[in-house]
DNA sequence: TGCCAGGGATTAG
DNA sequence: CTAATCCATGGC
């Protein structure tokens, strides 16, 4: 199987698996926040950090534009990093409302505001693509360290480009195609690619030979 | 107890 | 372009 048949049997295999379920819907707002929170840190410890932004009113980039340092540091301490955290947050909040808001975002082509977010002090691509698909229903792949490793079961590795470029040519453009296959991924590996499920795991299986 | 989590920036080779 | 290091809390 050449890599594009060996995705498409990956992902017939989840689908099969968990069917289609939406893994990350959240407002757009929280979405951009979410994004930042989550690098490198586990999504419980960044559901507790959006539950205080939440209670404080302040989980919308108006809101963390506005608020202080110090405050935003305290809400968000459960995800680590909070500093250099707080000031990415701030970064981006800012940028969304110097371009009018996520109203105007939603508006724009998703290569520009792909670009716009990269532009950001703080924002990889991994972020970017999180925000672009979760965030304004992009079909913008995220490659993330398990999409890596799935990948890498199954024979597969390159350079974050090459991945996302991989993926999004078996999606077709799909948005909503995107932000599935991305969960399952998540999915999966949560479940089999802690050091002993990974006998268990069948994306092996999925190799292929020739 | 030590290791690692849904990264990114910076610096060095 | 790859590798190492820093950022830091929380859970198993």
């Amino acid at each position: 199987m050449n890599p594009e048949e060996r995705i498409v049997a990956l992902l017939d295999l989840f689908e099969r698996r968990y069917g289609r379920f939406v893994w990350w819907d959240a407002p757009t707002d929280e979405v951009i926040i979410g994004a930042v929170l989550t690098q490198q840190t586990r999504w419980e410890n960044v559901e507790r950090a959006l539950d205080n932004l939440r209670k404080e009113g302040i989980c919308s980039p108006e809101g963390i534009a506005a608020a202080e340092i110090a405050a935003i540091e305290d809400h968000i301490r459960s995800t680590g990093f909070y500093r250099v955290k707080t000031r990415r947050l701030k970064a981006i909040c800012r940028k969304v409302q110097d371009a009018g808001g996520v109203g105007a975002l939603a508006e724009m082509p998703t290569a520009d505001l792909r670009a716009m977010l990269l532009g950001v002090n703080g924002v990889g691509e991994e972020t970017a693509d999180s925000i672009l698909c979760y965030g304004f229903g992009r079909a913008s792949f995220v490659i993330d360290a398990y999409t890596r490793r799935i990948c890498g079961c199954m024979g597969i590795s390159g350079s974050y480009r090459e991945l996302k470029e991989l993926f999004e040519r078996v999606l077709s453009g799909d948005a909503a195609a995107h932000a599935r296959a991305h969960g399952w991924i998540v999915e999966y590996a949560k479940e089999f690619c802690g050091k002993k499920r990974c006998e268990e795991c069948r994306i092996r299986i999925l190799q292929g030979s020739a």
